[in-house]
DNA sequence: AATGCTCCAGCTGAGC
DNA sequence: GCTCAGCTGGAGCATT
């Protein structure tokens, strides 16, 4: 009883001997197959590929898209959380994160926004790609935190890409939308528990 | 000599126990502090935070700053080239890499951009927020291209932040700037070959 | 300050910076102590030792010596059941485990076995250290596999420590002990299923 | 297709795709294989083997006969040094090893050893397999040191394979052996410098 | 050329 | 029971 396969082996030394030799002969052709990738990686390097950034795409491929962009949300909410984001304003995934959960998002409130306590939107740019100052990144900051607490949506950056002060102001918004009262916004949080893992179609 | 420090114990034996005792005494306050660190992600954890991107975090965290700005440029550029920044922007790492060793960036050449095969700049826009087609996309994505031959830098994309279309533009100036007739463009390689590692101040 | 729950911070930047800085300040010192222990692994190799065998030692002597006994027992059976015993006689570790399970050991039932198909005791060891020819070597696993059918205890094996005719008759021994009918002996598992985990008096 | 290099493909893009493609191609095939590693285990585990032995045994099933010996050896004395050997007497590999590197062993030199301070031979095996008590223990200990510092062989230990007291007699050899003056016997060292590390015949 | 260093894959032990 | 982070071991690389 109990046969596993089609009798093992007559005695458990046998038995053990050829479970060892089933996985050294996996093993080994699992190193080969580990040779084989390390060779690729060899051949990308030489060709003038940066081998790590290569490794990050494979590890950001493997995920699939929800996952992805849930990914690259946090991230970006993480970093403007850390300061961390001189100069990479906040693509549109983390935008569209934190415009999710408070409210469905009323273009509508924007009527008001014409002009108090945010830049006028159109000066702001003057700025150009010139390093921008201590002063008016300080500002741009200042304008992003008012432009959430007014909930101005983060969309409305004035700012163009190429501007530090577009990065400032994305912070300034997301410390803002953040902290305000409430301890951890639910933007930090993930959104899917988890979505069962393992894509359909996978055969046993 | 060969006495190494002073006089670490009278036989070999006893020197070897020595050594040992030695590590385990070190490797257990090591093991405290790996607690204490866990800890502190449970803790993070059960305040909602997510801890997968906290790590991410703390290893970007260990970067210097051009480090990290090198690693977002070359992720960027990465995604680009494997269609996978839908809905991300180039950030400015990434266009700023992207503009560098080619030409010092000749602003003036767009006066003749003005309208040949770029979409109007501000129809395109007119799209919205509303999910574009797959034939717009195309578009925008030509549209990129085509840019890029002619010149026009990566900031020129007329898309807005919050516009899927603005990926396709930013995914087709990246795709045309790297491989027209160049095997790999410089912006794939890694800028700088190796900063000494190891941060000034790092007492013995 | 070090408000440990309970409100750890006004807001949730400053919550999860606080985090992370902590983290990164344990890491750190983790860090030390990592090298510290590197240190003394260089100290021991510049002073002769292997450090390998210092890393396997460490790895025992982190075992309560009852799991040290049960590991020496299984690794000294599971070589024998695969041939790895050349000139390594079974210690008595791996003896008192082959011995208890089946029968208490009536050692009165070797009043019989004084010179069947077991070499005579005093003129097997006989050969001496002179390397034994193959014959010898399998006469050795014969006697040995006799003895074991013949319910000799292990520790009867007749040949001195310094011969290599000793390995083979343990092996034959251990062969016909393991394999005779039954698919799996006890020999084979491990004893103690968990012993909870932990030396007591080790304060939280 | 496929072509290798030269001219890998038309432009930067697809090149880099293709080779992600075929890490992750490749990276596919070898989890299967872990899997399968994975599952034999399993299934050994549920028979009732003892998955951590197995690992062990894989590991010196993958070193050369010279290697394993080395490296029982190294064990041993190791062990012994550290006062870890209870009940398991020194193996041939340690003692060949012991008794190498000093003198080609003149065997000779035992006309004299004949009972000054080592227990006389016949009387101390007397005790049986009856728990030895501690002085008993020590005794045996001392009379190792003594008979190494009389030039006796460790293989003249007098006491049969299955007593307590003949892996103390081994350890107080061991310990005088070892410490006596010298600072690292030789026997602590890794005796091959590296034997050119890969099997003939391994193609390329 | 040999050695030390840095990095990566695999293995091990814990936590959910 | 399974996943996951840390550690170990090995390889490739830079260095002397």
């Amino acid at each position: 009883m109990a046969k596993k396969s089609a009798a093992p082996a007559k005695n458990a030394d046998g038995h053990l001997r050829s479970l060892l030799e089933r996985i050294e002969r996996l093993a080994e052709e699992r190193k080969t197959l580990a040779d084989d990738i390390k060779e690729i990686f060899t051949e990308a390097k030489s060709a003038g590929y940066d081998v790590k950034t290569m490794r990050r795409m494979l590890r950001e491929r493997a995920l699939t898209d929800a996952e992805r962009q849930e990914q690259y949300a946090l991230d970006e909410i993480y970093r403007a959380a850390l300061g961390m984001l001189d100069g990479t304003p906040l693509g549109d995934a983390a935008r569209q994160r934190l415009m999710r959960p408070p409210e469905p998002a009323p273009d509508e409130g924007d009527s008001g926004d014409s002009g108090e306590d945010e830049p006028a939107g159109d000066e702001a740019p003057a700025a150009g790609a010139a390093a921008p100052s201590a002063d008016d990144l300080t500002a741009a900051r200042d304008a992003g935190m008012a432009a959430a607490r007014d909930g101005v949506p983060v969309t409305r950056n004035p700012y163009p890409a190429d501007s530090r002060l577009r990065g400032a102001w994305d912070e300034g918004w997301c410390a803002a939308a953040g902290s305000d009262g409430m301890d951890i916004p639910p933007a930090f949080r993930r959104r899917s528990p988890k979505p069962a893992r393992g894509k359909p179609g996978k055969g046993e």
